[in-house]
DNA sequence: CCAATTTTGATGTACGTAAATCAAAAAATA
DNA sequence: TATTTTTTGATTTACGTACATCAAAATTGG
């Protein structure tokens, strides 16, 4: 059996009041006093049993999400993995409530972080905008004690307790070497699809599938990135355009949402012409067009694996413990047409 | 707040013991009653506190793994797991025994389950020998009211509750597509190793490969399967052998165990060769290979995801309660040398 | 209608922890 | 040493559920 606090109090030679007051870190105990329980519990191994304090304490944990009000697939299934979570509210005994904020708005993030730091929520998880003043306001959170993860988009430098999302560098250099092996040594140009480069996650996929692309594929010539803003019309006038007028292009790295857009222009520009093409974020439309051929494969993050790590990881923060690691590393999903889920 | 027994008993006008008898199906309760609590619970939509009543049962979940003694990378990895998931047992309520019998021998499995159906455990965990009796041994264990998940390897057509492990037929597929996709349309004969057809998992890899290949690239001729009992030394016999008489190899597809040899074999006959080799299971010895261009790709089951997931879904099913089935689909992990964990 | 039986209620204890109160003991200060 | 202050102990209630016991009420059988 694990031992109880009434164990350590009597290894220690105090009264249960006094074990609760070293627990709880409530004062009124002398130095010594508090040694001799710390003892005790080492000695022991006394874990409190959470389940009955959280019973005991009526605990909740108030957390809160912030995310981009952006209108693509990828968000509303964001959105939906959350909602199903406050769904599982009652039996994870969380709060939950969502934010939104407008996209590729830094100052709007900074206010909505700020308005937080009043609440004092358990946890706060945000898809975060990459700019000082956020990283700032993440850390003044952290600094009040307030546990912070970031989702699908990382702030790296600030005091974050953990990331919640894939390497989009690696995600970056497997689409590039996925494309370059798929083409078999081929020369050509390849069409680079992005958001906006103001997102630090399109720029880190950016990054890396330059690097791989430029050491090993150098039969392969990139052409300038097209920045299609996460919107379908964006991306299939700029695809549209691209096919149109070059016909050395036979590869598509799209490394952002917005794929409708690419699908359609796809569909519409090369039907007949042997486009090799890799996309991000397994939607109804990537989907459909990976079963019908028109992309070759699909990086995909998983959206509710995300945000059920993001969920752990603050409650485990919250009460101070430790997180099963590999449990909460967010893969990069690599689907063909055979393995879909 | 959510309802509790009391407010159940008071919606329903009965006593408190009343709404007990019902919720732990015990006698002496008229029909009538019994139906005015079920209303009463379904329309407050209460749901029991598991972890109040674990605390109040002092319930612990006994948990059995059945594994085959095989002296492999994966599972070495597997037990590892399962024993972490011990080090853990005081905070998940968990009492996890490990059991080992004899690999690829159905009759040492189906003792051990029969032995298992007397100790009556919160739930088994096995990697299932495909047999008849092994089937029905799972069977018997089922209509006990004993939780029952296969791990790895399944047992299609018994009463398991479920599968924590890959789709095999969409593992081999994908293998073939990523190998007929990286071999870019050339022509030329392919080797596949396997552990063993006695097992399910192999022959699933085997037929989903098998099956792409044939429907989409014709070019690549299938060479007669070599069985390597996941043993290394047997797979470097058969794979230098095969290296040495026959030069119009130009792809490995290596679905079981044993990949030490395969490797070694690779490294003595092929490190002129431009071979592109594809295997199963992420081991240390998989993942240099990997790094150091001997292997092109690696299909991975994670262990440690499907052992907490087989402890997940048996207390789960133990309690009678649903689970998250995103969260416990276990997916088919493709790595290459730039998105290895 | 009475006795036997079944059903229901009332109540208490337990699980492991949190939190509060009040009294007693110990230490620090005057 | 007397007094104040700090530290500690003892005890109680609570969280939501499980489980047991005994008494009271309702129902059934004869």
């Amino acid at each position: 059996m694990r031992p109880t606090v009434h164990d350590i109090a009597a290894a220690a030679g105090v009264s249960l009041a006094t074990v609760d007051r070293v627990l709880n870190q409530r004062p009124g105990v002398r130095h010594v006093t508090r040694e001799k329980v710390e003892t005790a519990i080492r000695d022991l191994g006394y874990v409190r049993d959470v389940a009955a304090a959280n019973l005991a304490k009526g605990r909740v944990y108030p957390l809160t999400f912030i995310l981009p009000a952006s209108d693509n697939s990828f968000m509303h299934g964001l959105n939906a993995e959350i909602r199903a979570a406050i769904a599982r509210s009652a039996a994870e005994r969380t709060d939950i409530r969502i934010v939104e904020v407008p996209a590729f708005d830094p100052q709007a993030l900074v206010r909505e972080l700020e308005t937080l730091a009043a609440e004092k929520p358990s946890g706060v998880a945000l898809v975060a905008t990459d700019a000082p003043d956020v990283r700032a306001a993440v850390d003044r959170l952290v600094h009040d004690g307030i546990p912070v993860v970031t989702l699908v988009s990382d702030l790296t430098g600030s005091l974050r307790h953990h990331y919640a999302g894939v390497d989009n560098i690696a995600a970056g250099r497997t689409a590039a070497r996925l494309l370059g092996r798929f083409l078999g040594g081929a020369r050509g140009e390849i069409v680079i699809l992005a958001g906006s480069m103001l997102v630090r996650d399109h720029r880190e996929r950016l990054e890396g599938f330059a690097s791989v692309m430029a050491q090993e594929f150098p039969a392969l010539h990139l052409l300038p990135v097209l920045e299609g803003r996460d919107d379908p019309e964006v991306a299939h006038m700029l695809i549209a355009d691209a096919l149109g007028k070059n016909d050395g292009i036979i590869g598509i790295y799209s490394l952002g949402a917005g794929n409708r857009g690419l699908i359609r222009a796809l569909k519409e520009k090369a039907a007949d012409r042997s486009l090799t093409v890799i996309a991000h974020e397994l939607t109804a439309h990537t989907r459909a067009a990976l079963l019908d051929g028109t992309i070759d494969a699909i990086l995909n993050q998983d959206a509710g694996h995300e945000v059920r790590s993001a969920i752990r990881v603050l409650k485990a923060k919250a009460d101070g413990l430790a997180v099963i690691d590999a449990q909460e590393r967010i893969r990069l999903d690599i689907f063909l047409k055979d393995n879909l889920p």
